[in-house]
DNA sequence: CTGAAAGCGCTTACAG
DNA sequence: CTGAAAGCGCTTACAG
């Protein structure tokens, strides 16, 4: 039914190998052949089979994505301008979200094996570089906002020791003092980076830190809820809150409104990831912006290379983050009544 | 480098057809030399070839999912559920944004058809049921959220009009009678079949209806604030917006905050969806539920069938939508101060 | 400039 | 229960 090479080269009264010619623009063929053979291309409608000629040694001309979950704006950003960009560049991408689990990990990554994808690009937590640095001889990976520093393999990703301390400065500016933090596991080395960013700037600042004003958790929204209320519940003198994304950012303004606490007035938030849910929330979460088109861009074109190019140099691009201030950052309470009293010693 | 079905012959000292057989678990083969082949697959760490098998005859199986945007929240937890779905069927899913293009769509299509997929999923508001009747007849499709009343195909959706209905109700219950509505293009049969439902809930309820509370808007989240807050400048006399889904009731939620609105105290409103958006967000989104995951659930059930069953009986399949109560709806301030004051009867 | 033939890694009748 | 052979729709040397 669907018409194949044999149907275009009958008709065109040619061979199959000059059909294949015509298709790949390769060999020395007359343009008169050549005409004739597109125009029967045309009118059979005909479309060569991408499985059929990925059988003979050529790609599939397919990506595949790993991600924790698809669900999450972050991820769902990153993918929807993985895949314009992959489209761009003639390639399609298959998807698979994995909850972080080394499992689904595994399993997908077979998966993607047997169905010759003809590379891999990985924005996934996974620990196990042993296994990616074996499957990188045979199949080109990259990393996207993921790092695994031991490994030689694409990356491209945000330098989130930058963004934390950029987060914490800026909150820092305004005259905060006591800044809480919650985070995701500090296994997962953005979020690592990102705590160390914090500490940092805390430090370089004269601050002494507070342990206790750090709060580690699951990723998931229900977490940051429950952590963001006993923060907020333990520590009155705690004026702004760091939180290590904008799912974080936006629990967090939920538990303080909660509370009754209005923002920023009573409590100064700052996020990370600067996605649609930044914009969106009220009122506005200042975050740290991830260049996430950019970043998309980038890392098709790092795998592409690498699936066209045998043995191509690795590389590792670090983007910068900014801040993007929006409203729910202001001085603390205390600090503005001071301000607006009459300075005792004009 | 990668073994082959014929490695794994050689190794175990039977033919291809065998090893074929016991991949595939046709055939009569003896226990010894299942339980060889097997080690032997095991040792070499041999995985079937998707793509050759694919060209013998057999399935790829891809699904193709064409959807408006997967940075849209809706749209992603689709995907996602989509994507759990077919892996539990043994399915990979291939994911295309269209932004609603008929040129982008058309394409895609085209890709998926040479990439050889089992089937297509179309989240996406093709009008053209020409192509797809047409395309229906060598490739399965199904559609799922959207609806082509004309066509014999798999669908599963949300009775929109229900959906419009019961978010117009919820608010004239609580006493509002000056009711706005933000939606998208009347072309899209789901924002259509949703202003239905509004329409006919004021009607069945004795409201006369005002074409002006009615604000047909392009999908972006800046037009639907600009449009929420025209029609709150215009109408004082407005109490409550039903925003045919999340993402405009977010917006509705900044343009009424930006104008010192208190909600729902002096403006009341529900959405469409019940995506994490409506969760997240504050005050957390009155919202009609469409059953996401079920929904993702059915249609990749529908279109496995149809993939493996030849003439399979078209399914559509019509979920109701539920009501979610949060906190983005109350009585209409004038009501409620009626109600607070000693009535003059008493 | 054009074509015959082998081969990619499988599956599927068919024969034994 | 097992295997030889043809075929899926292409591409790629190689010959002419």
């Amino acid at each position: 039914m669907k018409a194949t090479i044999y149907d275009v080269a009958k008709q065109a009264g040619v061979s199959i190998a000059t059909v294949s010619k015509v298709i790949n623009r390769k060999g020395r063929i007359s343009k008169e052949t050549r005409t004739k053979v597109l125009r029967i291309m045309d009118e059979l409608n005909y479309k060569p089979s991408v499985v059929a000629s990925a059988l003979t040694g050529k790609q599939t001309y397919t990506l595949g994505l790993l991600l924790p979950d698809l669900a999450n704006p972050f991820f769902a950003e990153i993918a929807r301008n993985v895949e314009d960009h992959a489209h761009k560049m003639g390639f399609s991408v298959m998807i698979c979200s994995t909850d972080n689990t080394l499992e689904r990990e595994e399993l997908n990554i077979s998966l993607f094996q047997q169905k010759s994808v003809d590379g891999i690009i990985l924005a996934t937590g996974v620990q196990n570089g042993g296994m990616i640095k074996e499957l990188q001889k045979s199949l080109p990976m990259a990393l996207i906002a993921r790092d695994i520093p031991t490994l030689t393999i694409d990356t491209v990703l945000v330098d989130d020791f930058i963004g934390g301390s950029l987060a914490t400065n800026h909150l820092i500016d305004f005259g905060h003092r006591q800044i809480g933090i919650i985070t995701e596991d500090l296994i997962v080395m953005s979020s690592k980076e990102r705590t160390r960013g914090y500490l940092n700037a805390l430090e370089s600042a004269g601050i002494p830190h507070n342990p206790e004003l750090i709060k580690i958790i699951d990723f998931d929204v229900q977490s940051a809820r429950e952590a963001a209320g006993e923060l907020i519940d333990a520590h009155p003198e705690m004026t702004a809150i760091f939180a290590c994304n904008d799912l974080f950012g936006a629990a967090v303004i939920k538990a303080a409104r909660e509370r009754g606490l209005s923002i920023p007035g009573d409590l100064s938030i700052v996020g990370f990831d600067n996605t649609l849910l930044a914009e969106i929330i009220d009122p506005p979460l200042t975050t740290v912006a991830q260049p996430i088109r950019e970043m998309g861009r980038l890392v098709v074109d790092l795998i592409i290379r690498s699936i066209q190019e045998e043995d191509s140099i690795k590389q590792r691009i670090v983007m910068l983050p900014e801040l993007v201030s929006r409203a729910s950052v202001s001085g603390p309470a205390r600090v503005k009544a001071e301000i607006n009293q009459p300075s005792p010693l004009t």
